[in-house]
DNA sequence: CTTAAAATGTTATATTATAACATTACATTA
DNA sequence: TAATGTAATGTTATAATATAACATTTTAAG
């Protein structure tokens, strides 16, 4: 059976949990800290719950940042590839979905004559709130 | 006047060097084991050197693997924006160049309303070579 | 139930990167 | 050329991020 949010873990749930509604990626020392309470001790726990997450595509890390966000779409292609817009400001992460820059970068690729398999994505900048404060 | 790299540090040189001497991306302790032999000593060393030369666009990290990689191109944009072919096989580093990207992720970006300033892009895949042999 | 795969718990350690601070090199310009 | 400010260096220590190893328990499928 395909693995479902349902049956997850205790652990994966906790870390799933806590990275859902955060309003910000978090780090893994960060999710470890804050959910010591419910038992998660050590920090192989929290990235094994992770690994986990990353693996069924419902968190993502943010590799510049080394820092975990969960996925906020449904069924998005994003177990293989990721996108996101980054604000330098506020540090805001924004995750670009229904794209197409699969299909683009596999042209791209083509032209390298490089075979696309999936990609990762980070775009910096300035949000809408920041960019019209300055 | 502007830097260049006519008038790079010995610690910057030395690190340049081998990153350009390199045929893969290499890793910061990799680089101070490597050149130890020459003065340096410790991983602040390296690390301070990488800094610089990224900044003036000689040397780019892969941030997905921690690794960094010397500029080939004249003049390129990446002192701001990076994209990169990944092969998952050999792991083969070549990076993207004269390519439209920043005009196409502007786009995107605006369509969320979001400045874009400059980008990281990773793709991965089968280089010529590897996807020939599979 | 049995069994195999996955997840867990735990300790230790590896890997990647920066803090803090004293010192030295170097270009500018007064 | 002496003064000065900026950048780079050297060094020690430590912070931050991530995995190895191994014994044990849970879970799901046959």
């Amino acid at each position: 059976m395909a693995i479902a949010s349902e049956n997850l873990t205790k652990n994966q749930k906790t870390v799933l949990d806590i990275l859902e509604n955060s309003s910000e990626p978090l780090k893994a020392y960060t999710i470890l800290f804050d959910i010591q309470k419910k038992g998660i001790k050590s920090p192989l726990q929290v990235y094994r719950a992770l690994d986990k997450l990353i693996e069924i595509g419902k968190v993502h890390k943010i590799e510049s940042r080394n820092a975990y966000i969960a996925c906020k779409h449904e069924g998005c292609n994003a177990k293989t590839s990721t996108s996101f817009l980054i604000c330098e400001l506020c540090d805001k992460v924004t995750e670009l979905k229904n794209n197409n820059l699969p299909t683009y970068f596999s042209k791209q690729a083509d032209k390298n004559n490089f075979n696309y398999k999936k990609h990762n994505l980070e775009i910096f900048g300035l949000c809408k709130l920041c960019f019209t404060k300055n």
